[in-house]
DNA sequence: GCCGTTTTCGGCCCGACTGTTTTCAGTCG
């Protein structure tokens, strides 16, 4: 699929011609390309096959044009033109904080800077700060910035965020002026990353609460200390965080809440809408000329557009507006919906929590089964489990069972995919299991797609884990087919795993929204070791709802029965 | 460059903050 190369050439056109001074909305709509193509779930090359690419909102002539010039060519004459008529070196400033396109094109343009070395000179040499509209502080600015830059804080994993933030909230909490509280931005849309930590907050005595907030025992250095924000550096044991409070009025908090929450582009959208109705948005409320109409909370914003209040997590301009104004919102997963873990490992693994321990768990979240996929005798490495021990194991559960009232330990498998496609252990021993989950764990170059085929076509299999193979902060993924994945699995009837486990994440919501549209069932497993790991369920949650997932999509929102019985 | 049951031309989200200016440009979220 060409989406990703294409995304990645809109968004540096954008960027170079913000650079060479161009007017804004080209480059806006540049970007806006850039985003459409980065989000679309089917292949451009089949759209552009079947004449469609300008039914795509935002894709308009001459954007079109360009994207069959280069599925034709592998060329794009814009692109070539665009990029050589700048240093290339100039694009990357662009991240570099307090410094934006006119600057840089004023450094270019009078300094001949043509990357970050020549901007670092420019600035020790002061010429940066004597040119026309610039000065001291101003280049003082962007000296911090280099250096924030330099440093590469890399996004947040969700887990370590969420973590954060409850632990600054609870805080908070403390305070006897603070009323409403919550989080904002990407955290509370719950991307699988997030840049930096916003909390939103009301109560009496601003500057009182934001003193307080600086005051936390983890901040190492606080940027802005004000009446209405305070910004904090907090360390932790991966570095230091941004963490940002505002404090605004009860009457302005719903509308302060669905603008601090995003999307930028759902925000911009909404916006747009509202002006054609007469309407102004901002952080302060909606507005009909002078007079406030909401902003109380978000139900009374989205009321105010006509809309019924579109969950933090759809909230990215991927369609969701359009849908709620015809009220046909897809009615996403809720946690409550989830009624037990499709993959837990225990102490006769890898794991370190005994089953009876994790039941009790299970049972406390108000789940109605969990299920104990441990691992399989060739995953050595991990204590995977050998024929017989797999079979005491099977005995175990049976047994713990009985104790049991309203719940269930299912006796399941994460069984290993081989080098060559078969399963580690045999039908014998399989269709003994109440869940199989097949997963690869070695050769992830080798065949990966072929061998995921082949073990769709074992009857006993019903999930096939971590799909891609990813892991967020440290690898790629194996050398793996997705959409050859996805065909196999609407084939076979086989369920794919959405890995609730923080790093993993996998399927991303990219493909997961693939397979909603293909109708493929999805287990929501956490691959917890660890007791604490069952409540990362939630970002699984987050997830799904992110790529639109219902309750009738996903696997473990079935009863028990319906579950070993294959009600699906 | 995109878009249109008020427009095929003239719009395109809104406000705060900062630093440079003496009325405003640049950057950010």
């Amino acid at each position: 699929m060409k989406n990703k190369e294409l995304a990645a050439i809109f968004s540096r056109i954008g960027d170079a011609l913000e650079i060479k001074g161009e007017t804004g909305f080209k480059v806006i709509a540049y970007r806006k390309a850039s985003r459409i193509l980065e989000d679309l779930t089917e292949d451009i090359e089949t759209v552009a096959k079947e004449k469609r690419l300008q039914d795509i909102p935002g894709i308009g002539s001459g954007i079109g044009q360009k994207i069959e010039e280069y599925l034709q060519t592998g060329q794009m004459k814009k692109y070539t033109e665009v990029l050589s008529s700048i240093p290339e070196g100039l694009l990357k400033l662009l991240e570099i904080q307090s410094l934006g396109a006119k600057t840089i094109h004023l450094a270019h343009k009078e300094l001949q800077v043509k990357g970050l070395e020549g901007l670092k000179k420019v600035i020790e040499d002061g010429s940066l700060a004597k040119l026309y509209g610039m000065g001291e502080k101003k280049v003082e600015n962007i000296k911090k910035g280099i250096e924030i830059y330099e440093k590469a804080q890399e996004r947040i994993p969700i887990f370590e965020a969420v973590s954060l933030v409850e632990d600054v909230m609870e805080y908070l909490r403390k305070v006897p002026q603070i009323g409403q509280l919550s989080p904002a931005g990407s955290l509370r849309r719950m991307r699988e990353t997030v840049g930096d930590i916003d909390i939103l907050a009301t109560g009496k005595h601003g500057e009182q609460i934001i003193r307080y907030f600086t005051r936390h025992p983890g901040v190492s250095r606080v940027l802005a200390e004000g009446k209405t924000k305070g910004s904090v550096l907090i360390s932790t044991d991966k570095g230091e965080r941004q963490v940002d409070l505002r404090i605004v009025a009860e009457s302005e908090f719903g509308a302060a809440l669905q603008y601090f929450t995003g999307s930028k582009a759902h925000n911009i959208k909404l916006r747009g809408m509202a002006k054609d109705k007469g309407l102004k948005i901002s952080e302060y409320g909606v507005f009909r000329g002078q007079k406030k109409i909401a902003g109380r909370s978000e139900k009374e914003v989205y009321k105010a557009l006509g809309l019924p209040v579109i969950p933090p997590e759809l909230r990215e301009d991927r369609g969701e507006i359009e849908l709620a104004l015809k009220n046909k919102l897809p009615r996403v997963v809720n946690l409550s919906d989830i009624k037990g873990d499709l993959h837990v490992h225990s102490d006769h693994s890898d794991g370190h929590v005994s089953i009876k321990e994790l039941a009790e768990l299970a049972q406390k979240m108000g789940y109605e089964y969990i299920a104990i996929c441990d691992h399989s005798q060739a995953a050595n490495y991990a204590g995977g489990l050998t024929p017989g021990r797999l079979l005491q194991q099977i005995e175990e559960i049976d047994r713990l069972n009985k104790t049991f009232k309203n719940f269930k330990i299912l006796k399941g498998s994460e069984v290993d995919i081989l080098h060559d496609g078969r399963l580690d252990f045999g039908n014998d021993i399989l269709k003994r299991l109440d869940l199989v989950v097949a997963a690869v764990h070695r050769g992830f170059k080798k065949n990966v797609t072929e061998r995921i085929l082949r073990a769709m076509e074992n009857p006993y299999v019903t999930v096939i884990a971590h799909p891609s193979g990813r892991l967020i902060s440290r690898r790629e993924g194996y050398d793996v087919d997705l959409e050859k994945v996805l065909e196999g699995a609407e084939e076979s009837g086989k369920a794919l795993e959405l890995n609730a486990y923080y790093d993993r994440l996998d399927l991303n919501e990219f493909y997961l929204k693939k397979a909603r549209e293909k109708k493929i069932r999805i287990s929501i497993g956490t691959d917890t070791h660890y007791a604490q790991g069952l409540k990362m369920i939630r970002f699984g949650v987050g997830i799904a709802r992110r790529a639109w997932l219902e309750k009738r999509d996903i696997l473990n929102c079935l009863s028990y029965k319906d579950l070993v019985n294959k009600k699906f």
